[in-house]
DNA sequence: TATTGTTATACTCTATAACTATA
DNA sequence: TATAGTTATAGAGTATAACAATA
């Protein structure tokens, strides 16, 4: 049966929603399995990745505000995922680091993760995986800029 | 400064998800500005597109739950935007229809929506262009197919 | 004054279970 | 029994305003 959605499916920003709501489905069970969600497993990446953050400098580079981030945090540290600890030269700020078990759980939902990243582009060739990276790159500085041009 | 989530930024399903929520806030001011959201735009599109169309189909075509349809509908509904008729071969369900009102308000946002779209791919040749949706396609169809792998 | 983390709040999208009235 | 639309409800993600403690 012919898509009856020929109108939207022309649309760049409705097939990025789209693809992306359904992908999202998808990588939810994996997180689920591993006791995460999306934003906790991006966090407990970021945390791997660079420890002794704030949550000022999680937030800013994940884009996500920084009242959200607080159940995550949240979250994560009452899984004992990670560990707050006091910043010495700030004392309004902690540093954010895994913990060993916070290492582990990361390492294997991030295998899963890698697993089912691998799925979705199944039957893409490297060209075409490596312009569909950087046209999401280049869409998402585009959509940025676009910002200020807002009222205010 | 380098980015810090250079292990995510590797993931195509967290690419996808980042660009996609960037670009859905400047969709939302472009919808909001012709009094739509996100879904009502989309539905709006496809009753325009389609007019006798039941909500069912509606809600198959848009990989929209029955269930959520429902304030959609009586969003577009309350403001005169679309028509609920009875249809006369089953009295459970509604051919749904866009009223001249309706079509002209798609009409002026589809207008603003296809220039935004435009702009966030800004910079894109043709072909990456066209690579990127037919990628996002296949992206979609993967991913569906694996929902059949689930529990159950 | 500005920033860090927090509380409170609200809106949107999404998902499931269960109901009603038809078919 | 199955389907169309509905109600009720819940879980996530995301946004803003305002606060206390600290810089």
């Amino acid at each position: 049966m012919k898509p009856l959605d020929t109108t939207l499916r022309s649309l760049t920003g409705y097939r990025l929603q789209r693809t992306t709501s359904v992908s999202i489905l998808r990588f939810k069970e994996v997180f689920a399995a591993h006791g995460l969600r999306r934003t906790t497993f991006s966090c407990l990446s970021l945390i791997v990745e660079t420890p002794g953050l704030r949550q000022s400098q999680l937030g800013e580079a994940l884009a996500i505000e920084r009242p959200n981030l607080v159940s995550v945090i949240e979250d994560l540290h009452s899984q004992g995922l990670i560990q707050k600890k006091a910043s010495p030269t700030d004392r309004r700020a902690y540093e954010l680091s895994a913990t060993t078990k916070g290492m582990k759980r990361f390492k294997e939902a991030y295998a899963d993760v890698c697993e089912l990243d691998a799925e979705i582009v199944d039957g893409l060739s490297d060209d075409e995986s490596d312009v569909l990276m950087r046209a999401l790159q280049k869409i998402e500085r585009n959509a940025k800029a676009l910002k200020s041009k807002g009222p205010g």
